[in-house]
RNA sequence: GGGCCCGUAGCCUAGCCAGGAUAGGGCGCCGGCCUUCUAAGCCGGAGACCCGGGGUUCGAAUCCCCGCGGGCCCGCCA
C-alpha cells in the first residue's frame, strides 16, 4: 500500500482525467479551461446510457461565441478514445464513457481490500470533536441520542478522511443544575443509590423532584401572600391567583408522578426538607455553587460524589452503544486551574470590554457590527448580538465564558487544527457569543476554526419533554423498546438460533436503527421522533442495509474461496454496481469536508438497491458461466466490503446472520 | 418586535452551499413473486404544478427579493 500513485477513490481518478482531456481537447480549440474547474462541473448524466461523466460546455460556448451543441461535437471528436476514455457529444455536453474492463479491474481489485472506503485527504489535519456532554444530572435522552450519533459518526468519518480525530466529552459539573441536583441529595443525607437502579436515572428523578418540589415551595408562598392580604381585604388578585393555583396542579401532577419512581422514603424526605426548610432553597444553591467553585472541601465532596454517579450511569449507555470517548473534560478543572481567571482577565484588557447591566462582560454586540469578522468566523445570524456577560454579581461564572476558556483549552490540549461542537441549534446565539469573545479576546485562530456543528431538536409529538420536570424519554428506555421489538421479529424468523445469538442480533438491530434513524437525515432537519416509526424494524433502513450486507456474505461463505476475478464478460447490471461501488470512496469523501455522514447513508442505501436488485434477477453460485460467477463472486465481495465500512462510519457494526 | 433554521406526493426523505439534460428513494396503498445463493428481499401500478409571488439566467427545487406556515433563540440558565 502507499506511494503517490495509490488510488484512493476511483470516481475522482476517473472525473480527472476526463478533466484533463478536455482541458486539453479547448485549449486547442482556443478555449481556457483549467482541469479543477472543469473537475469542479463534470457530474453524471441522468441517463446512464449517456456516459458515465458529463460536461457542460454551455458557458464556454458562450465565450467562444460558438453553439453549445457545436463546440461538445468539436470536443467529442477532437478527443475521441484517450487512454481509458472514450467521449461522445450529446447536445451541449461531452459525455465520457470508461472502459469497462479498466473500470472493472480497478474497482473490483481495490474494493476487494476490506479497507476500500479509506480516502485520506490531502492535508491532514487535527480534529477535536466534543460531543454529547450531557450535564451529569440525568440520563441520555432522545436529545442527546442525536448529538452522540452525529458526533461519533462524524469522528469516525474524519478518521477515514485521514485526519487525526479526538472526541471530549465535556462535563458541566460547575453549573446551576448540578448544584440542584447536588442540594437535594444532600437533603437525604446523601444516600447510596438502590443497587437495582441506574445511577444517572435515580439521579435524574432526584434532579426533577428537588426543581419541582423548590417551584412548589415558591408557588404556595405566593398563593399564602396573596390569601392573606385577601383577608385584610386587599386588592384583587385573581387573575394572578388562578394561574397560581394552576401552576400548583400542574407542579402536582408531575410531582405525583415522579414520587413512585423514588420510592415513599426518598420522597416524603425530599419534600419534607424542601418544603419545611426554614432557609431558601435558592440561597443554598447558591452556596453551594459558589463553594464549589472556589474548591471549598465540603463541596468538592458533594458535586464530585454526584457527578460521578451520574456519569457511570452515562457511561453505561454509551457503552451499550459503542461510543468512547478519548478524553473526558471537567468544566471545574478549567476553574480551579485559573484558567477561567485568565479569561476574565485577558477579557478586562480588550478593548472590548465593557459593563453590562451592572456586570463584566464582553461587547459582541459592538464586535458583531463589522460583518467582515461574522463572515470569517461563519456566524450567520443577523441582527444584533447582545454583550457576553462574564460573570454573575456573586462572582461565579456562566457557562458561556467557562465555554471561551475550554476551547482554547481543547485548541492547546489536542494542538488541534479544528474543534468541532456538536450541539442544539438552541445554542446558535451563546456559541456565535462565545466566537466572538474569542475574536476579542485575540484567540483569532480558535476562533476562526472553531466549528459550532448544529442539529435540530427531536421532539416527541404530544410530548414536552422537560428533564427539569422529570419528563424524559431516556435513551436506555428507547433501547430496550427497539431490542424488544427486533427480538420479537429474530425470534419469529431465526427460531433456530441460539438465544445468545437471538440476542446479540436484537442488540445489534436496535443500535443500528436508533443511530441511523439520527444519522441518516441532514441535522438542521428537525426530527419528529416516531415510536411507530423506530419500533418497526421494516420501514427503517438500518435493518435493511444488515440484511444486505448478511445476503452477501452469505453468498460468499458459501462460494468458499473467491475465485481470480475474469473481466471478459461484463453486462451492464454489473458495470452498474461496480460504478456505484466505484464512487463509495468519494461519498465517504464528501461525508467528511462537508460534514454531513447522511451523505455516506444515502450511498450506502443505493448500493445495498442495487445489490438486492441484482441479486433477485441473478444467480450468483449457480451462475453457469465461470466468468460471470467470478464477476458477480467479486462484486458480491466488494459489496460487503462497502457495506461493513460504511456502515462503521456511521458507529454500526454488522452482524453475519439475521 | 428582531434574528436563525426548516418547508419537495397522504407521511418521511435525497438533491439546494459550488444553477445544467426526464426531481431520486422509502413508508403507506393496489397487483404479482419463495421445492434453487437469507422474502427484513424483488417486480409492476397509482401518487409531486419542489409552500406562494416576483426577479436574475441560454437554463432555477437550487441564486436574489417579498410574503406564508412550523420550530428555535433573544436570561447574571445551559
Amino acid at each position: 500500500m502507499g506511494g503517490a500513485d495509490t488510488i484512493y477513490d476511483p470516481y475522482t481518478h476517473y472525473a480527472l482525467q476526463a478533466a484533463r482531456n478536455a482541458s486539453t481537447v479547448l485549449a486547442e480549440l482556443g478555449i481556457n479551461a483549467s482541469p479543477d474547474e472543469l473537475l469542479q462541473l463534470i457530474a453524471e448524466p441522468p441517463d446512464p446510457r449517456l456516459g458515465d461523466l458529463g460536461l457542460p460546455l454551455f458557458r464556454y460556448a458562450r465565450v467562444a461565441g460558438k453553439r453549445p451543441d457545436e463546440l461538445a461535437r468539436l470536443v467529442a471528436e477532437k478527443h475521441g478514445r484517450r487512454g481509458s476514455l472514450a467521449a461522445e457529444a450529446a447536445g451541449g455536453y461531452v459525455n465520457f464513457r470508461i472502459d469497462t474492463v479498466d473500470l472493472a479491474e480497478t474497482v473490483l481489485k481495490l474494493a476487494g481490500r476490506p479497507g476500500y472506503g479509506y480516502n485520506p485527504a490531502e492535508k491532514p489535519l487535527r480534529i477535536v470533536v466534543e460531543h454529547t456532554s450531557a450535564n451529569p444530572i440525568h440520563p441520555l435522552h432522545i436529545g442527546h441520542a442525536r448529538n452522540t450519533a452525529l458526533g461519533d459518526a462524524l469522528a469516525r468519518i474524519l478518521s477515514n478522511r485521514g485526519h487525526w480525530v479526538q472526541t471530549r466529552y465535556y462535563v458541566d459539573d460547575t453549573g446551576r443544575q448540578v448544584a440542584v441536583l447536588a442540594y437535594g441529595y444532600r437533603l437525604l443525607g446523601e444516600p447510596e443509590p438502590p443497587v437495582d437502579a441506574k445511577p444517572d436515572e435515580w439521579l435524574g428523578h432526584i434532579y426533577a423532584l428537588t426543581n419541582l418540589l423548590i417551584e412548589l415551595r415558591g408557588v404556595r408562598a405566593r398563593v399564602a401572600e396573596i390569601e392573606e392580604r385577601a383577608r385584610r381585604g386587599g386588592e384583587e388578585e385573581a387573575e394572578e391567583y388562578r394561574r397560581l393555583v394552576e401552576r400548583q396542579d400542574r407542579l402536582a401532577a408531575d410531582i405525583g408522578r415522579l414520587w413512585p419512581r423514588v420510592g415513599k422514603d426518598v420522597f416524603d424526605r425530599l419534600a419534607e426538607a424542601i418544603m419545611g426548610s426554614p432557609r431558601d432553597p435558592e440561597e443554598e444553591i447558591k452556596r453551594i455553587m459558589a463553594a464549589y467553585e472556589r474548591g471549598e472541601d465540603w463541596a468538592k465532596r458533594l458535586v464530585g460524589r454526584v457527578v460521578e454517579l451520574a456519569l457511570k450511569g452515562i457511561r453505561m449507555t454509551l457503552d451499550k452503544l459503542g461510543v468512547r470517548f478519548d478524553k473526558w473534560d471537567y468544566e471545574s478543572m478549567l476553574v480551579w486551574s485559573g484558567l477561567v481567571d485568565k479569561v476574565i482577565a485577558e477579557a478586562r484588557r480588550s478593548p472590548y470590554y465593557t459593563i453590562y447591566k451592572g456586570a463584566e462582560a464582553i461587547d459582541t454586540s459592538r464586535l458583531a457590527r463589522d460583518k467582515e469578522i461574522r463572515r470569517r468566523l461563519g456566524i450567520t445570524l443577523g441582527g444584533d448580538i447582545p454583550p457576553l456577560i462574564l460573570r454573575r454579581s456573586d462572582g461565579t461564572t456562566l457557562y458561556t465564558t467557562k465555554d471561551i476558556a475550554y476551547t482554547i483549552y481543547k485548541f492547546r490540549d489536542a494542538s488541534a487544527d479544528k474543534v468541532i461542537n456538536v450541539i442544539g441549534g438552541e445554542q446558535r446565539l451563546p456559541q456565535a457569543q462565545v466566537k466572538l469573545a474569542l475574536y476579542a479576546l485575540g484567540y483569532r485562530r480558535e476562533a476562526e476554526n472553531l466549528v459550532t456543528y448544529i442539529y435540530e431538536m427531536v421532539t416527541v409529538p404530544g410530548h414536552k419533554m422537560s428533564s427539569r420536570r422529570g419528563r424524559i424519554i431516556t435513551l436506555d428506555w428507547l433501547l430496550d423498546q427497539l431490542y424488544a421489538r427486533a427480538r420479537e421479529e429474530v425470534e419469529e424468523r431465526r427460531p433456530d438460533l441460539s438465544e445468545r445469538e437471538k440476542d446479540a442480533i436484537a442488540w445489534s438491530m436496535a443500535k443500528a436503527a436508533l443511530r441511523y434513524q439520527m444519522v441518516s437525515v441532514a441535522p438542521l432537519r428537525p426530527i419528529s421522533f416516531s415510536f411507530e416509526k423506530a419500533l418497526s424494524l421494516k420501514e427503517n433502513s438500518a435493518p435493511y442495509l444488515l440484511y444486505t450486507y448478511v445476503r452477501a456474505r452469505s453468498v460468499l461463505r458459501k462460494a468458499g474461496e473467491t475465485p481470480v476475478l475474469r473481466t471478459d464478460k461484463i453486462p451492464d447490471p454489473e458495470r452498474r454496481l461496480i460504478w456505484l461501488i466505484a464512487k463509495y470512496p468519494r461519498a465517504a469523501a464528501e461525508a467528511a469536508d462537508d460534514l454531513a455522514p447522511e451523505k455516506l447513508a444515502n450511498h450506502l442505501v443505493l448500493i445495498a438497491d442495487a445489490y438486492n436488485e441484482f441479486y433477485d434477477k441473478y444467480p450468483i453460485l449457480r451462475e453457469p458461466d465461470e466468468s460471470l460467477r467470478s464477476l458477480r463472486l467479486h462484486i458480491t465481495l466488494a459489496v460487503s466490503n462497502v457495506v461493513r465500512h460504511g456502515l462503521g462510519l456511521l458507529g454500526i457494526q454488522v452482524v453475519e446472520k439475521i
